[in-house]
DNA sequence: GCCAAAAGTCAACGAGTGATTACTTAGAGC
DNA sequence: GCTCTAAGTAATCACTCGTTGACTTTTGGC
């Protein structure tokens, strides 16, 4: 058999799994905070493995992280139903599954090697996204209101969220984001 | 004489180039991306007088950073000049004298060392002086609006400056962002 | 069963990091 | 002018980081 019963020694389950642990080690630590060692030893696998399958740490981010930092998927819809969507999604610390790209962006911009590659997937992962869906005029400054409400939420609701937030400001802060994202949407 | 004519030794002084030095690097680099031995060069001083002084890095870190990490300054006034002077004063790079607090924030928030630190800092020192001058229903879901909002802003102007911005959109930005604000801000 | 090639392991290098210890120099007070 | 203390310096420690090159083990085709 050739591609059958999943060996010990399995060259593509042993990138993934390393794609896995690298996906959790960056959203906890950042580029710069995490370690190579760290993701090896969260992947069960030998640290060299990394270098020998990504080319280096660097390499390993841009395919682990660069491709779901994606705006695009939560602009589907309606208006009502993209601000309801988004409204619901970022007031809350998420299901938390352990990976999140926004919080590696916002945990890695200061990164001197991982920080361009930031800047510039953004643009065409959010804010040329954003402004597609648009209509009407000021594209670039509705698009631009939108994309920094939403990564100060990102700060506040997944890297900052421990100060505490009661469940009816929860439930008001969500119902007036809701009506702000959608009236920007509309004009 | 015992207070005048400023010496080549003079503790103060040297303490205080040190904490200039300190800002800009902590601007440019983030706490984790700033090394004590870049400071000491730009303050022109001895390594080890980072520590005589400061104790640590991360007691330079306090002395320098956390007391400018205060939105208390900007609140002054009617809703409607505060609203002007937040719209004016961070859709703008800024006049990038060389520090500003809420970079370092976004910059240094995936410490695992400062980043405790900024987090309890922010708290007292921008989401409840927020709070504390907004009247009305509300309150801490409208003081998170505001504060998420402008953090986007800061990501996205003073970090990711190099994102072009038509001066077109920017003044159409500021108009949209000023009325928002204002508008939080009465209810 | 043999054996090349793939997959995985081991030890270490070289560059930086914050911090410390022992030393040298300058200045204020007498 | 001497001296004692504060200010500044030099050398280095202990540690972590990403990365590399040589080595060992397993696998699948013949």
């Amino acid at each position: 058999m050739k591609n059958a019963t999943p060996n010990i020694r399995n060259a593509e389950a042993t990138a993934e799994r390393i794609l896995r642990a690298a996906q959790t080690v960056f959203h906890e630590k950042g580029y710069d905070g995490a370690t190579t060692r760290e993701i090896a030893d969260r992947a069960g696998i030998n640290l060299t493995l990394i270098n020998r399958y990504y080319g280096s740490k660097l390499g390993l981010f841009e395919k682990a992280v660069l491709p779901h930092l994606n705006l695009q998927p939560l602009l589907q819809g309606t208006p009502a139903e993209v601000a309801r969507r988004l409204a619901e999604l970022y007031v809350d610390t998420g299901p938390k599954d352990g990976f999140d790209a926004f919080v590696v962006l916002v945990r890695s911009i200061a990164s001197r090697e991982a920080g361009p590659l930031l800047i510039a997937r953004l643009q065409e992962a959010a804010l040329t996204p954003l402004e597609r869906i648009l209509e009407g005029p000021d594209k670039g400054a509705r698009a631009t209101l939108i994309a920094t409400q939403l990564a100060g939420l990102v700060l506040r609701f997944r890297i900052m969220a421990e100060i505490p937030l009661s469940e009816e400001e929860r439930r008001e802060l969500k119902r007036r984001l809701e009506a702000s994202l959608h009236a920007i949407l509309l004009r």
